[in-house]
DNA sequence: CCCCGTTGTTCGCGAGAGTGAAACTTTTGT
DNA sequence: ACAAAAGTTTCACTCTCGCGAACAACGGGG
């Protein structure tokens, strides 16, 4: 799913070591529990090297010995929800989104864009029983999404590059757009309409639409997003109706960001 | 809130760097966005060290550069759902929790044991509204809590010394152990009884109960626990009503744990 | 019951990475 | 426009980190 960067920058500006024990915790959460012996070799480092990283980051919560193994600690879980909460958007957009959810019956998303990835902040699932395969805390591309085209539409075309450079332009389908012209075009497009939509995109055929949600200043804070099947969630009604539903908790958002800070 | 160890653990078996790195995150988890002097200052290192490990943690998403400083990163958020679902109990837990829920109208939790920690895994808040001070991913000592305390009755003699020297005993609350004869005392009591009370020793000054889940051979998996306010979970109702039900409960995720993996 | 293959842990050494002080640059506030 | 603070880069020294090898602890099979 990443562009397979591996171990991560290098360069007199980066901590190798801290780079190596970060490797080692994606290789647990990529793969699941794992030994000390299949961590080393699927890290490409000395047994006695890994045994140290593992017991640094034992000591420290992030991560676990059972019996199958070394896994993910549930560390993550206490700093996620923190930062989860803690983040400006959460405390404004959750209350806005939840009753824009009830109101439409469909998952409604808040989306924020961290890293030059486009993270899922948060969900309300409204009624409707619909299994996406984004889940809370999900990064993706930018890119490939209703939700994160309407974060890059708010971008001057200098930032765009730059996270084109950065995480490049990976298809996740056949309907991704993968070349920088039609997306700048794409853009140029939400721009006008106010909303991004996304159809038949998705690795699970749904549809969706994503709203941008700004700053005073017009930089990017996030956006919201109803997704949920094609076959209900069809163009014309993503146009007609929802289009202006979620315009209308765009401003509400933006108007709280305001004056309630 | 922690003991207060500060680093970590010293000696030839850690990677000193790493620890440095994991300060500098704890720090900001704690302490909320904070510029780079801050944080030097904060944990008394260079800035030109904290500088490094600033950049290499941002790189790898540990953390945001925004304008207020740096913050923790939605990495976190990632990591950490995927901790949770992945999680042994909580796939097996999470429908019955949700059942016992609905049924009691009080929230209900999933609680495990890490790092000699209780880790509040999973939570159904049911109809009712009840601010407690916990929250998903909230890591507690053990003996503080009915959730802990159900967990630690199923533990031998000399693992729960091992958690003491490790943890410590300190008050949460006047009404706290903070004695290991009386906590060998409550254990046993827990142990005759089947459930863990918890009356007006939390910050919040509501009433719990725990009940121990166990694997096939007596080890403990972890414990479900309800609570809320003192005024509508008093003692009496809790042992003559709650209990039998969180039993139930407890046997059916037991059932589960056999015969579902 | 012992042997052997594997996994986990400890040891020792050399290279080079990490550290902090200080110089330098940029930003902020007045 | 200036001063003060924050951020970034440079540099030399030291000690850590990483590796390989040796050692110990299992575990399964003959």
């Amino acid at each position: 799913m990443d562009s397979g960067t591996g171990a991560g920058a290098d360069g007199p500006n980066y901590v190798e070591a801290t780079q190596k024990s970060l490797t080692v915790l994606r290789y647990l959460k990529e793969h699941g529990p794992a030994t000390l012996s299949e961590i080393a070799s699927g890290t490409d480092s000395a047994k006695s090297t890994v045994y140290r990283h593992l017991q640094t980051l034992e000591e420290a919560g992030y991560l676990v010995e059972t019996d199958d193994g070394y896994r993910i600690g549930q560390l993550y879980l206490d700093y996620g929800i923190e930062a989860q909460r803690s983040h400006p958007l959460y405390e404004v957009g959750k209350p806005k989104v939840d009753a824009l959810a009830e109101k439409v019956g469909e998952k409604v998303w808040l989306v924020v864009e961290e890293n030059g990835y486009a993270v899922y902040l948060y969900l309300h699932s409204g009624e409707e029983l619909y299994r996406s395969f984004t889940r809370v805390g999900y990064r993706g591309h930018l890119h490939a999404f209703s939700a994160g085209k309407a974060i890059l539409a708010q971008m001057s075309k200098s930032e765009v590059n730059a996270i084109i450079d950065r995480r490049g332009l990976p298809a996740y389908t056949d309907q991704t757009i993968t070349d920088p012209k039609t997306l700048f075009a794409e853009l140029d497009r939400i721009r006008q309409q106010g909303y991004a939509l996304h159809l038949n995109e998705a690795v699970d055929g749904g549809n969706a639409i994503g709203v941008p949600i700004q700053h005073e200043d017009g930089s990017p804070a996030g956006s919201i997003c109803v997704a949920g099947p094609a076959h209900r969630l069809n163009e014309s009604y993503l146009r007609d109706e929802l289009s202006d539903l979620l315009l209308g908790t765009k401003n509400e958002i933006e108007l709280s960001m305001r004056y309630e800070a």
